[in-house]
DNA sequence: GTCTATACCGAGATAGAC
DNA sequence: GTCTATCTCGGTATAGAC
């Protein structure tokens, strides 16, 4: 499933992915080339190659990682909140404090969502596993919450894409802190909570069965709920939670 | 402001986006190369640099295009709808109608979302002239719409954002001739229309007014009224419909 | 202002020797 | 597993023809 066969090759694969990461950090995506990560690593240019099929294939990496470090977090701040809005404020809080400094690893991820057939992709089939990890953590958020059948089928997903748009507006978030972007993590996720009493109001229930059947028919419901999260990710990437990757042959596309 | 201050020289800069966009539909934007789009329009390397400063400008000009055609196509279609449904439809449809053989290029727009001060962010300072114009677009359609003041302020935007997660679906739909994306666009737009009525109702009053602070304050809701939208997308990029292109610095923010 | 031709660089990616 | 070429292609010249 991953190239590094020995401990040694894991060492090395292991350092590659840390001085990318923090090349990219610095000095974002495209300004980083191979060259300067595999001398940088003590590595020829080759011997990168050989670890990371490709300058792509490290922002897997990266993108499994993040999620394992999420889930970690979110699960360990649900185990000590019970309050809803609480429990799914701290889920986007989580994920923010997860990506705090790699907006630009992250925008690098972003650029492959136009093609749909690119495993890097993050609508994608491959990073699919890595998507329903995710929607995963919102379904635990909402454990316990008193909601009708028909939402609560629905709920993890649209979160998730809630999530996403939060995810957008913190990547053109200048403000100190990303202060911004955490009170509109706390708006927002107020509201959801405010409106649950209203979903359940009479009068919405006709629009509510719509909405939910719309979603249905479009295939845009996901249910990740009877797979192990962590499982999920590791189908994708695997290796101990500090480094990763991925082979994964590629199509077009950049 | 653009590269082609002769009658010839216009022509030269139409046949080689014409050209470079051919291209792309066939074989995607990657493995187009600037040298094959050269030879193809009759060129030399450096004479298509001449009239496009860039591969990625190409997408740009296609952008501002693609606006273009939307504005006008969307603009018959309301001369001669009235129903609220059948106008935010109209809007939509018209505008997969343009983009139905382009989704490869698309997608090439799309990678640049993940760099805020890259100038080809469709979220960003340079294209924001051309959102503001998509958006006006949606506020067009609302004409004679009865909504209370607070709505029919944010409605444009939110209409625009979902018409962004629409073609998100379109660009990853599968299904003969997209018929999918249009069952999606009718359901959603009469779900749209449905919900309109439960708005209005009283015990949604408060969080409907919460729901638009939270968008005030996160400065997410856009007012394009009192521009005129050829005016707008012109700014970015001018020329004749056919053909177009623009550099442009860059600052950040969505 | 429009265009050709050509050399050159940087960087992603690959081949093949060791 | 690692290295040293080498290839390709986007992009940048530059010099000159018309």
């Amino acid at each position: 499933m991953f190239k590094s066969a020995t401990a040694k090759g894991a060492a090395t694969r292991a350092t590659l992915l840390e001085v990318a990461l923090r090349l990219f950090r610095e000095k974002g995506f495209d300004q980083t080339t191979m060259r300067e990560i595999a001398v940088r690593a003590g590595l020829s240019l080759g011997a990168a190659y050989h670890y990371f099929p490709s300058k792509e294939a490290i922002i897997l990496a990266y993108y499994a990682h993040v999620q394992r470090q999420h889930i970690h977090l979110a699960q360990q701040a649900l185990a000590t909140t019970t309050e809803l809005r609480d429990r799914l404020a701290a889920v986007m809080h989580t994920k923010l404090d997860v990506l705090a400094e790699d907006r630009k690893i992250m925008g690098a991820l972003l650029r492959f969502t136009g093609d749909p057939t690119h495993p890097l992709s993050f609508l994608g089939q491959t990073a699919r596993p890595i998507q329903l990890a995710s929607i995963r953590v919102f379904d635990d958020a909402l454990e316990g919450a008193a909601l009708p059948p028909d939402l609560r089928r629905i709920a993890p997903t649209a979160l998730w894409a809630l999530h996403m748009g939060i995810l957008l507006y913190f990547l053109y978030d200048d403000s100190p802190n990303h202060a911004r972007t955490r009170r509109l993590v706390d708006g927002a996720m107020g509201l959801v909570v405010r409106m649950l009493p209203v979903m359940r109001f009479p009068l919405f229930k006709p629009v509510r069965a719509r909405l939910v059947a719309l979603l249905d028919e479009a295939g845009l419901v996901l249910d990740p709920r009877d797979v192990p999260a962590m499982a999920l990710v590791d189908s994708v990437s695997s290796g101990p939670p500090t480094a990763t990757s991925q082979p994964i042959p590629s199509t077009d596309e950049s």
